[in-house]
RNA sequence: UGGCCCAUGGUGUAACUGGCAACACGUCUGAUUUUGGUUCAGAAGAGUCUAGGUUCGAGCCCUAGUGGGCCAACCA
């Protein structure tokens, strides 16, 4: 691992060799403001933040925001916020709309130099003329226009003086290009929008292509990386950086990597909002979306994530990542840092018959095995407990570890108890078990029996003193393995993806802020979503692995 | 009737730029365990899309084919 670069690292490495200068390294993550980002683009965040951890090179967080219909100011504090909760720290913060004025220099001067004219046509002749992939386009009747009368129009433009789809700049490039983003690319539209940061003082805006490669000229970025669906736009990214005036400068270098994508999920933007608009999911940050925030609440911790997708890996090749192994680093993480706590949520009472009426004791429980300095903590045991219901069954088979008639088990941190019989209500279901346990099988105290081994172990919680909890338990979001490639999206929709529970607790557990996580015992790890007014919430994360086949 | 990119166990990523295909997840054993968790030990599973070629030697290079992806927004 240690040796190892990945086909971006080798490229830099090249260039290193080639004499680029090591303190001229500079990166950069462009996210445009119109959404919360998700797991695909911590890929982006992680591979551009760790060269720059790797290279001790600059990088700057740049907003892409050039499309002020659909950018918000929302979106760039939601979008800094995830990435410093990822723990990641930009050198600059830069915004393509700070280059607005420049960029409308530049453009000045492509039309001064016959690189760009100013076509008058309407959207649906200009894109009847960029032919098809396979037949070349045609030149607008507009293309040879003088250039000062592209200038008076442009200039005009920028006034205020044109309606929207009026005019457009375009590059003057080649129409039976093969390259079909080659074919005079349209730099600039008249739209009167508010910018969320330049308010009404412009009423045209740059492309993303004229604007982008021009950003990362400006910012000095060294290599700017992006996914694959832009390399068809790396020919016009470094023709517009080869039509602006000679400085000197070193000219940035787009390169290419595969996006993340990931079993049972979808993976942009535009998607996401649709689950939004048809009210599937309450939220960006609802715990079931791909977000980094609804990851994060959730419960995922960052360094998961992180983790994960540096085990994905930066290639070229198309990929489908099973959910499981970022369920993995998940699961990692938290084991290491939950306390454990017990909770049953699909409560059967327990008696234990030779327990004394009223008497209470308190044990004593570990917090957390895997980390000793969490301490110990204070459980009370009483005659009249709950356990989980699926932990009991009259009968069954020895591949059933739990309780059943006749047979032991320990109740975790206390004593091992035996199941007599149990009471059903009228339609035989089990409502309550009454059991015998070991006085000397405490849990300990040290003497022979509490060391006693028995075949099963199962949580419970004391009815009195037990306090409610609610669980929002969640399930994958689509029943298709691969939704990014059905027709009817939101016919593939689980509809039981969210199910509200609720349970009883330890007392332990109400001293827990909201985003505490926590481990409950043989269930799986939750996060505090609410702790108020003596009523607590969780969502799931993520269930125990489970080696139990039933 | 185009151009560009890609092709390695179930999944993802490697293979020191040509030298007997490795790592992680997952799966399956076994041990430990007061969580059917964790931890530990081990196993199975690909001969690298196909066909040619170059070479002493090819997953790596070349050619063709096949399969997949991307490209015709006044989105990014």
């Amino acid at each position: 691992m240690s040796n190892y670069k990945n086909f971006i690292e080798q490229i830099i490495e090249d260039d290193l060799n080639k004499g680029y200068k090591r303190d001229e390294l500079c990166f950069r993550f462009p996210p445009e403001p119109n959404g919360y980002l998700h797991i695909g683009h911590v890929k982006a965040i992680t591979l551009n933040f760790e060269l720059g951890k790797k290279y001790n090179a600059p990088v700057n967080l740049r907003f892409d925001d050039t499309n002020p219909v659909k950018e918000n100011t929302h979106f760039v504090e939601e979008i800094k916020n995830n990435i410093k909760w990822l723990g990641y720290e930009w050198s600059k913060i830069c915004y393509a709309s700070d280059y607005f004025e420049q960029l409308y220099k530049w453009a000045h001067y492509l039309i001064l130099n016959d690189k760009a004219y100013i076509d008058s046509q309407a959207s649906e002749e200009i894109a009847s003329q960029k032919g098809t992939p396979t037949s070349p386009g045609t030149n607008s009747p507009f293309r040879n226009r003088p250039k000062e009368e592209s200038i008076r129009i442009f200039t005009e433009m920028r006034e205020g003086k044109h309606i929207e789809g009026s005019h457009v700049l375009r590059a003057k490039i080649k129409m039976d290009s093969q390259n079909m983003l080659m074919r005079d690319p349209v730099m600039y539209r008249i739209l009167f929008k508010d910018h969320h940061r330049t308010g009404s003082k412009w009423c045209i805006y740059p492309m993303y292509d004229w604007a982008h490669g021009e950003s990362d000229y400006i910012e000095q970025i060294s290599h700017s990386l992006c996914t694959l669906e832009f390399k068809p736009h790396r020919d016009l990214y470094e023709w517009f950086l080869h039509q602006l005036p000679k400085e000197n400068k070193n000219l940035p270098k787009q390169r290419e990597f595969a996006r993340l994508n990931m079993s049972y999920t979808i993976m942009s933007k535009r998607k996401l909002s649709l689950l939004i608009e048809n009210k599937i999911v309450s939220s960006w940050d609802d715990p079931r979306m791909p977000t980094i925030s609804g990851m994060r609440k959730r419960g995922y911790p960052s360094k998961s994530l992180i983790n994960f997708v540096k085990k994905a890996g930066i290639a070229k090749r198309e990929n489908i990542i099973d959910f499981s192994l970022l369920e993995f680093y998940v699961r990692e993480e938290l084991n290491k840092i939950c306390p454990r706590v017990m909770v049953v949520t699909d409560a059967i009472k327990l008696v234990i018959i030779n327990y004394p009426d009223g008497k209470y004791e308190s044990l004593e429980a570990i917090n957390n095995p895997e980390d000793e300095s969490q301490g110990k903590r204070e459980i009370i045991f009483s005659k009249h407990l709950y356990i989980e219901r699926e932990d009991f069954r009259e009968t069954a088979n020895r591949k059933f570890f739990r309780l059943t008639i006749g047979k032991e088990v320990r109740l975790k941190n206390a004593y091992i108890i035996k199941a007599e019989n149990c009471i059903k209500n009228e339609k035989g279901e089990v409502i309550e078990v009454h059991c015998t346990y070991d006085p000397k099988s405490k849990s300990g105290s040290n003497s022979e029996e509490s060391k006693r081994k028995v075949k099963g172990t199962i949580h419970w919680v004391d009815i009195n003193s037990s306090i409610d909890v609610k669980i929002n338990e969640f399930d994958r979001l689509f029943l298709n393995e691969k939704p990014e490639e059905s027709h009817d999206l939101l016919n593939s929709i689980n509809s039981v993806s969210k199910k509200l529970i609720v349970g009883k607790s330890e007392q332990f557990i109400s001293s827990f802020k909201k985003g505490a996580k926590v481990q409950f015992q043989r269930k799986g790890y939750y996060i505090v979503d609410n702790n108020q007014n003596g009523s607590m919430s969780f969502n799931k994360t993520v269930g125990l692995r489970d080696g139990w086949k039933k």
